[in-house]
RNA sequence: GGGUGCUUAGCUCAGCGGUAGAGCGCUGCCCUUACAAGGCAGAUGUCGUAGGUUCGACCCCUACAGCACCCACCA
């Protein structure tokens, strides 16, 4: 017997271990037809966050659809090794021991690394299977932990170099000293993806340059960078400055002339229309330089402290403290023309948050033109789709305009880029070193420091998790994959560059689907962020977790503890009881029913109890057909005889729309509409209906009805389990177990089960129509009673006329009888003359036989007469116009006839019955 | 500056050229042996604003407003 409620705790725990023992998540052979997906491998020492648990919500519905339609799947897995963000946090935890990177030497730093993610490794792994995602987690498993690839194993590494060597060699990678986007903090360059530009408040400084007989004015919002002018540049065709061209100003603070000179980049309207140009400094100063081949001059350390090209009273500063300096001493000097606040765009490093320095190096870069290109190919083909649409266009945006990509990083975790120098300084590329070595022989090589950005060896994982660059035959059978779900904010970083680079190596498209995922949001619409306090850990969702200890867990460890004091005010207010333990199957369910194509996701914790108590629903229903049929007759044996009520047929037949509406859900990746369909078929006519009038059908004396009933209730049931399974897997499989072998089905879990698929023939009009009947002549008895104030215990008489337009069989109205709590429903017409309170229902009048308060009943027949003469109006007035009548097709306005007729009768009956009652 | 998306019930969201929907919340009655995490009945909307197309617009078009996000070199 199940527990009278549903506890997830419970029967989560068993389940995902022993699905995984069993290897149930493993892919097949390769004859049957493959369905793959590749997961967006999280950072290997990150922890469990709602968007991950949204997109690999919907992954694993798919995963398990498929499966159980019987598809051999293979969800890819892995771990990032990311780069940037785990060098990060062991620097951190080097520092807090008091030591520095430097000290330790790369060597042991990278052991200190791969130690850590070793220890911490396991976390989001373990989480992931907390929510009950069915990953093959073997394959591709080279360091044997179950948990997919990393990105830095051997493999994974072996095809990095594979890629590297092969884009030199065909000329898709160079070398070259540009200038790049500086993190100063972390010492390393990069990518322009991976700087966010966001407008703040500053200051703007103009700066008087004196020349001989003439002063120019500049503005600038980085005066320390003054220092490193080397020019001021004007618009050609600018008068006010057309004499000054080719003469000389003075740079003050230094013992610098500098040139003017003329340029079109200048925008003469924009301030005094001269602008100073630092081309060591500025990315568009860097092209001016180049077109008038002006010194480039670097001031800044790759620390961004002041070097020895500047003089010597700056040398040696922060870039802030050199700033107000500069501006002190110009102003001490009289070169300060004026200071305003200004609101400016400022870089800043997406990982540290410092503001970018844009500093003169050498760096590895990808040429872009030809992989763009063929990338917008693939898409604009069709070959690769986006879902929602509309990314397409911001994918094609970012090709059409895409720049050299810098793959090298200053820094020590990574892949150490397979690149060489001799003596003189000459450039090897090789796969290994020891090829090299061969090659040339008494050559001393040095080994380019740098490593690869993470994304360089990310892109790579459609393809070298299936073993590139060995053939294998999995890479004909899983590339491409059948759908790619990852967040919007990676379309650049991730999405383009697998498509380019599977095309490239492979020429295939690394996937067939892209469906770009919502941003997940809390209930307000509000980004969620560890400093506003809104952030909700999805294990807490599934755990549940105290007030206090949901506290003490937003308020640990963070940066400013200005903001304690909000956060535990929001907290307090947001989550007065600390949160409920949903369990996986709920928190599941809420994402899948807001899935919609939208753009964000706001999550809701009330719809997420909602659905946990829609898991309750399903419990307590199963909880009933087991009291009902264990261990009776539930007409597994053919031989007996069997009869089907039309309740039985109905819900048979709801059964077969509902499952293809779930194919249609699953196959437009619409999954709040597969969530929805379930949710009202369960609730909405399983449960309030089928099973209310399964109840009835239970008394019956012919055993050949309770055997068609019981059938019906367990079949039903146990499709309903599994056409539920991929968004809900661990209550399903807990009641599929217990319910399965009534329903005379057998096999170890639900999640190998063949899918339930829509059979139209078993779509029953005759027993549809015979229940809407059912529904609506009970609700407007039940509705009778309310307004009648009748108590629910009494049993009271009520008289219907005949509609002529349904077939009204016995059966249906003794359901009414029982479902209304009626003494009798019978058919009378006319019905008794009496102050009783009657409804119109299709083509019939139903009368509560009972004496009640005519005023009262007056009332309730004139706001009916009343909202029916409203509907009439309007329809009249459609069908009065005649470009209405003419123009509208013949359909619509026949229905809107039909409609009119309708109302009227129904209006004539009401009135009538509201003449009886008298004055 | 360019682009994308959004604006529908108190809240979170579906929807569609032809009678405005769901969940939660709300109101009333009910602990009826599956379920009070429940049952039954109910209330609730000038579908952002203004035009246009159409017999008919929440839906299509245009403009505007507000919100969100993305891209871009204006000192």
């Amino acid at each position: 017997m199940l527990e009278k409620s549903f506890n997830p705790g419970a029967i989560e725990e068993g389940w995902y271990r022993r699905w995984e023992d069993a290897g149930y998540f493993r892919h097949k052979d390769h004859a049957t037809p493959a369905y793959c997906i590749q997961l967006p491998p999280p950072n290997v020492t990150g922890t469990l966050h709602m968007g991950h648990a949204f997109q690999q919500t919907l992954m694993d519905a798919l995963i398990r659809y498929h499966r159980m339609r019987g598809d051999n799947t293979n969800w890819v897995v892995g771990t990032d090794h990311a780069g940037i963000a785990t060098e990060i946090v062991v620097t951190r935890q080097i520092e807090a021991e008091g030591k520095t990177k430097r000290e330790l030497g790369r060597e042991e730093f990278n052991r200190r690394v791969w130690q850590w993610k070793q220890q911490s490794g396991s976390t989001i792994t373990r989480q992931m299977r907390r929510l009950g995602v069915s990953a093959n987690w073997e394959y591709a498993d080279t360091e044997g932990q179950k948990a997919g690839y990393f990105t830095a194993d051997p493999k994974m590494s072996r095809a990095v170099t594979e890629v590297f060597v092969r884009w030199y060699e065909e000329g898709l990678i160079y070398r070259g000293q540009r200038l790049v986007n500086w993190d100063p903090v972390l010492g390393t360059g990069v990518s322009d993806l991976e700087v966010d530009t966001d407008e703040e408040d500053g200051r703007i400084w103009e700066i008087r340059y004196p020349g001989e007989g003439f002063d120019i004015r500049v503005a600038t919002v980085r005066p320390e960078t003054m220092l490193g002018d080397v020019a001021v540049a004007v618009h050609p065709s600018d008068a006010r400055y057309a004499d000054l061209v080719g003469k000389k100003v003075r740079l003050p603070l230094t013992d610098r002339t500098i040139p003017v000179i003329a340029d079109e980049y200048v925008d003469p309207k924009f301030g005094t229309g001269a602008v100073k140009i630092t081309p060591g400094h500025d990315f568009n100063d860097y092209e001016v330089g180049k077109r008038h081949r002006l010194e480039l001059i670097n001031i800044l350390t790759l620390d961004a402290h002041l070097n020895d090209k500047v003089p010597p009273k700056y040398r040696g500063l922060e870039r802030f403290a050199a700033r107000k300096q500069v501006v002190a001493d110009l102003k001490a000097q009289g070169f300060l023309v004026s200071e305003k606040p200004y609101k400016l765009r400022v870089p800043r490093s997406g990982r540290t948050g410092v503001i970018i320095e844009p500093m003169l190096s050498d760096q590895w870069f990808v040429k872009m033109e030809s992989l763009a290109k063929d990338a917008l190919g693939v898409v604009a083909r069709g070959e690769v789709k986006f879902i929602p649409e509309h990314w397409t266009a911001t994918y094609n945006h970012f090709l059409e305009n895409i720049k050299d990509w810098n793959i090298s990083r200053q820094l020590w975790w990574g892949h150490q880029i397979p690149a060489w120098y001799d003596e003189e300084g000459k450039l090897y590329v090789a796969r290994s070193e020891a090829e090299l070595q061969q090659k040339h022989p008494r050559k001393k090589l040095r080994r380019d420091p740098d490593v690869f950005d993470t994304w360089f060896s990310s892109q790579l994982v459609p393809f070298s998790s299936l073993g590139w660059p060995d053939k294998t035959p999995d890479q004909e059978v899983f590339l491409p994959s059948s759908v790619l779900i990852t967040g919007n904010d990676i379309i650049f970083l991730w999405v383009s560059r697998m498509i380019m680079s599977s095309r490239y190596f492979t020429g295939r498209v690394p996937f067939r689907d892209v469906y770009i995922n919502a941003i997940v949001r809390d209930a307000e619409g509000e980004k969620m962020s560890k400093s506003k306090g809104n952030t909700i850990d999805p294990l807490d969702l599934i755990d549940g977790i105290s007030l206090q200890d949901l506290l003490k867990k937003s308020t640990i460890g963070l940066m400013k503890d200005e903001h304690k004091e909000r956060i535990e005010k929001y907290v307090r207010s947001h989550y007065s009881n600390g949160i409920p333990a949903f369990g996986a199957d709920a928190v599941r369910f809420t994402f899948a029913s807001l899935a919609s194509f939208s753009i964000t996701l706001n999550f809701d914790l009330g719809r997420c109890e909602g659905y946990r108590n829609f898991c309750n629903k399903l419990w307590n229903a199963t909880r009933f057909v087991l009291m009902n049929t264990d261990g009776k007759d539930c007409g597994t044996d053919d031989k007996l005889p069997v009869r089907l009520s039309f309740a039985d047929r109905w819900i048979v037949s709801q059964l077969q729309r509902v499952e293809a509406e779930v194919e249609h859900g699953f196959a437009d990746y619409r999954f709040d509409n597969v969530a929805a369909a379930i949710y009202r078929f369960v609730w909405d006519e399983y449960c309030d209906w089928y099973v209310e009038l399964a109840k009835l059908q239970l008394q019956d004396p012919d055993a050949a009805a309770q055997r068609g009933t019981r059938r019906t209730l367990v079949r039903v049931l146990e499709a309903a389990l599994r056409l539920a399974h991929p968004l809900i897997p661990f209550i399903t499989e807990e009641l599929w177990q217990k319910l399965a072998p009534l329903a005379g089905k057998k096999g170890e879990t639900v999640m190998l089960q063949r899918y339930p698929k829509s059979q139209p023939e078993k779509i029953d009009e005759a027993a549809e129509r015979d229940v809407a009947v059912l529904k609506e002549w009970t609700v407007a008895a039940r509705n009778l009673r309310t307004e009648a104030k009748i108590p629910p215990g009494e049993r009271v008489m009520l008289y219907r006329t005949a509609d002529p337009a349904v077939s009204d069989p016995p059966e249906v109205a003794k359901a009414i009888s029982s479902l209304a709590r009626l003494s009798g429903f019978e058919k009378r017409d006319p019905l008794p003359d009496a102050p009783s309170p009657v409804a119109v229902v299709g083509g019939a009048r139903i009368m509560l036989y009972k004496e009640i308060d005519p005023a009262a009943e007056r009332v309730r027949l004139m706001k009916e007469i009343a909202r029916l003469e409203g509907e009439i109006g309007k329809a009249r007035a459609k069908l009065a116009n005649p470009s209405f009548v003419e123009r509208a097709p013949a359909k619509v306005v026949e229905q809107e006839r039909t409609r009119v007729a309708g109302f009227e009768a129904d209006l004539a009956k009401l009135k009538e019955q509201l003449r009886k009652l008298g004055p």
